[in-house]
DNA sequence: CTGTTAGCGCGTTCAA
DNA sequence: TTGAACGCGCTAACAG
């Protein structure tokens, strides 16, 4: 009567079979003839029976649920567009599944190791990591447990021995700063991301790289961390050490818009005086003026991808150590 | 010897007490003499003990876990700055609890019902409803199911049965609107959110009770959603059909963004020729040319205390059921 | 204050 | 193919 939520005995009865044969008929086991399969069947539907994950979980020593780390934005609008995009592709993923998506933020000032003890004490059964920042912890903490991981964005330091998925920053910035060599620019500036992440290092490499190449200076090289704000006291730095710059690359759309508002303060037309590349076409490159030209970085396919690796993983399917790169690619707008 | 992660078995032993005392002392029951709970303390620290949460459900009949719903942006972008506020809101909220946040997007194309169905499932113990969006079946499935769930922003329809936790949406386009009133505006046009969310019914409510009080025109509306290209195309609507428009408040920044585009590529100065104020200041309206002036929507306060009256609700505490309404305030900008 | 005893709901042997 | 029995790790009565 006051039996809360119908269990599997409730099943058992209302089909007439036996709570094994419910069990196996509903955790679609072969053994279970089709009589019984049908009958099991309809006592669910009837009854709006649900598995007690609990339950489930004690016996089968799974969880069903996965972790997803992503870093607190440093100020609001900073990494919204990636965290959303990261959350897309990880709902996407996951999609079909049964999997529970625990979401873990972690916070810039907190204790260090809260995630990384949260993640080594079994309440998951695997982990997406989008975490960009430096963690050492988080990835030692994570070859100790065997937790199954994947990263989005290749981890800091050492990333042998961890999974990753990643867009091609290196070649990215190529594209946007051979862009800019293209149409004409012969003192090419660059305002950089923070390089205790990959995506920071990687896109400052691609610039270095691009330049050396064509033969052209690189001393026009201004650090930031990945804000409008900071890419704004950037630019006006550059500008005040190089007044000849003619070209910037901004390591992602929201420097670059930054960029473009000190420009503009400035009196420089863009992309006639000085044109503009950003990185990442989050949604941020549409709604600058004048509409920015950017590298598209496909981060909801890249988390999709992670996800899949980590159900892949999750499933004992046989590991590509590999880690997966997607080819990013130029989308043209109006600053270069 | 191959044991998996300790147990509290393992605890008992090593403390050298039954698995009863070991329970109470880490559940922090009074009945437990000093020396056993020291034991048991020093026990868990060696072993590294965390409890089993599945076998600890399993018994307790509580998951210590809460469900996020929240809307999937409609596009990259789009409501971004809401989303990262709630994110921060709940894990403010929750910090200090070992409660797990299992995060639910709800697809825009997806088969209804899906989220209802997981809540009334028994999967979490309580949800956070950040879910702007009609979802009839959502809050019916929620009374029906007498999960504790309290709602960011009024529930749209009967919000009678239903906690919730808002800015005061009318006050902040009174506001708003009141100080386009007061630059000396005199044909005041408005671009609307989504009829479909309190917040955009509210603040068009808002307007409307501000001019008609100032006695001037309220002819001057444009629908569009929350995205800043909708906001575009709503302004040029709007100039078009009201040439002689001296101000318009804009129900969110991302609208507001969109209509300052379109009046800069009219040659229409801010606030010179036309003024205009925005409404949320989650980022956006630092970034616009020029600054855009707005009301403050606190996201993230509203949150943790919806998070705060969620936790209140589910450890029986007096239920407030009046909702709990936050202040706006005008952010001085430069568009007005 | 402590230990003993019983389940929580489920998957999974093992015989039949 | 099916059912009976067991135990996953833990908390909560109940005696002591």
């Amino acid at each position: 009567m006051t039996s809360g939520p119908p269990t599997l005995d409730d099943v058992a009865r209302e089909a007439r079979v036996s709570r094994s044969t419910a069990s196996r008929a509903i955790n679609g086991a072969d053994r279970v003839s089709p009589e019984a399969q049908a009958a099991v069947e309809a006592a669910v539907a009837r009854l709006g029976f649900t598995p007690n994950r609990a339950a489930r979980s004690l016996v089968t020593r799974r969880t069903d649920s996965i972790a997803l780390v992503v870093p607190e934005p440093d100020t609001l609008m900073l990494t919204d567009p990636f965290l959303t995009g990261v959350l897309r592709g990880v709902t996407d993923g996951i999609a079909g599944t049964d999997l529970q998506l625990v979401l873990l933020l972690s916070r810039t000032g907190e204790a260090p190791g809260r995630i990384a003890r949260y993640l080594g004490s079994g309440h998951v059964d695997g982990a997406i990591i989008a975490s960009a920042h430096e963690r050492d912890q988080l990835e030692a903490a994570l070859t100790r447990s065997h937790l199954p991981a994947v990263f989005v964005g290749r981890p800091f330091g050492d990333a042998s021995g961890h999974h990753y998925v990643d867009v091609d920053n290196v070649a990215g910035s190529r594209l946007a700063t051979q862009r800019l060599v293209d149409r004409g620019c012969r003192h090419i500036g660059t305002v950089t991301g923070p390089q205790d992440m990959s995506a920071g290092i990687d896109r400052l490499r691609g610039w270095r790289e691009t330049l050396r190449a064509a033969e052209l200076p690189t001393d026009a090289i201004a650090h930031s961390d990945f804000t409008g704000t900071g890419g704004a006291t950037a630019a006006a730095a550059l500008l005040d050490q190089h007044p000849d710059i003619d070209g910037i690359f901004a390591a992602s759309d929201l420097l670059a818009e930054g960029v473009l508002r000190t420009l503009r303060s400035r009196g420089r037309r863009v992309p006639e005086d000085v044109a503009v590349v950003g990185f990442d076409d989050l949604g941020v490159a549409q709604h600058t003026t004048p509409r920015l030209t950017t590298v598209h970085n496909p981060v909801v396919a890249t988390t999709k991808a992670a996800t899949a690796a980590l159900l892949g993983l999750l499933s004992g399917a046989p590991i590509p150590a590999a880690p997966q790169i997607f080819p990013p690619y130029l989308v043209e707008g109006e600053s270069a």
